[in-house]
DNA sequence: ATACGTGCAAAGTATTTGCAAACGG
DNA sequence: CCGTTTGCAAATACTTTGCACGTAT
């Protein structure tokens, strides 16, 4: 099993707003409260970038807030149908999943094929590129995924 | 003793192009020739989109070449070292292959969440601004996967 | 009271690995 | 010949599911 650190600064869009917003979407949708969830919720919220599963259940687990790997990957996938996590794959057979702001706000990320250091960026320009490729193939686009791999700055020898 | 530089410009790539070119390379990193190999290289060769290791089997054996599902991974993997495949993964924990074309040339790809139905495409505004920002973030970019999820315009009710 | 939520263990799926036999150079 | 390639079966790694029990409303 290999694990990755994951460092990275995130301004803007306060993870309480998205606590907030996934618990009051939750409700809406009819799910009632319970001890897995919320802990995957608040775990989630402090994060600033995406978790495995595996790490979600270790990363509780030394909270002292011990929850079913079972029941983490269901409730990843209830968050996921409700919107409210987006799935990563960096393609080593883990997914990722990271808390998804409303209205569209995201970023994509960078991963380093050296170090396996993972930074994030957000680009006007791409996404207006996808866009347009989308619309000019008839597409409605729904989501999109870009992860670029490559050697970070302190990587190249 | 007379050194000749051969250069040769492939523009159109044809599916035969990538089929010699990964012959080549192979007998260039010291491979021998074999069964399997050999039956997964032309079969890619004559496919326009990406398969799995599964559709490959399958494929194979429809062909009369059956091959066992382990030497289709293994060739897959060695393939991809010696960047002579692409590995692709739009998200169900399924990774597809490709030729990958040397010269960087490449296409993307558009995932019908309706109906499944893949395009490709290829965007030089696209590529421009994912070069931008691996350059800006200090990345030497070495590889970008970009799939796009939506409804295709058959699926748009 | 009655679904929904949770944990554990078992099953499932895609991929990798060990090993002995076949085969190419 | 010798080392690579191959096929099969077993192992692995991540994820999903079945089921009994707990818990929120």
């Amino acid at each position: 099993m290999m694990r990755i650190a994951i460092i990275l600064v995130m301004t803007g869009t306060s993870t309480t707003d998205w606590e907030e917003h996934a618990r009051g979407e939750l409700r809406r949708a009819g799910a009632r409260s319970g001890g897995a969830r919320d802990a995957v919720i608040t775990h989630l919220a402090a994060q600033d970038c995406c978790l495995s599963a595996q790490e979600l259940f270790d990363g509780l687990r030394v909270e002292g807030r011990a929850v079913g790997l079972a029941s983490i990957y269901r409730v990843l996938e209830q968050l996921a149908d409700l919107r409210l996590v987006h799935r990563v794959d960096f393609g080593h057979g883990i997914t990722r999943f990271e808390a998804a702001y409303p209205g569209g706000q995201h970023h994509h990320h960078l991963v380093c094929a050296t170090c396996g250091k993972v930074d994030t960026f957000d680009d006007p320009g791409l996404e207006r590129a996808l866009s347009r490729v989308a619309g000019s193939h008839g597409y409605a686009l729904d989501d999109h995924d870009v992860v670029l791999h490559g050697a970070c700055s302190d990587c190249r020898t």
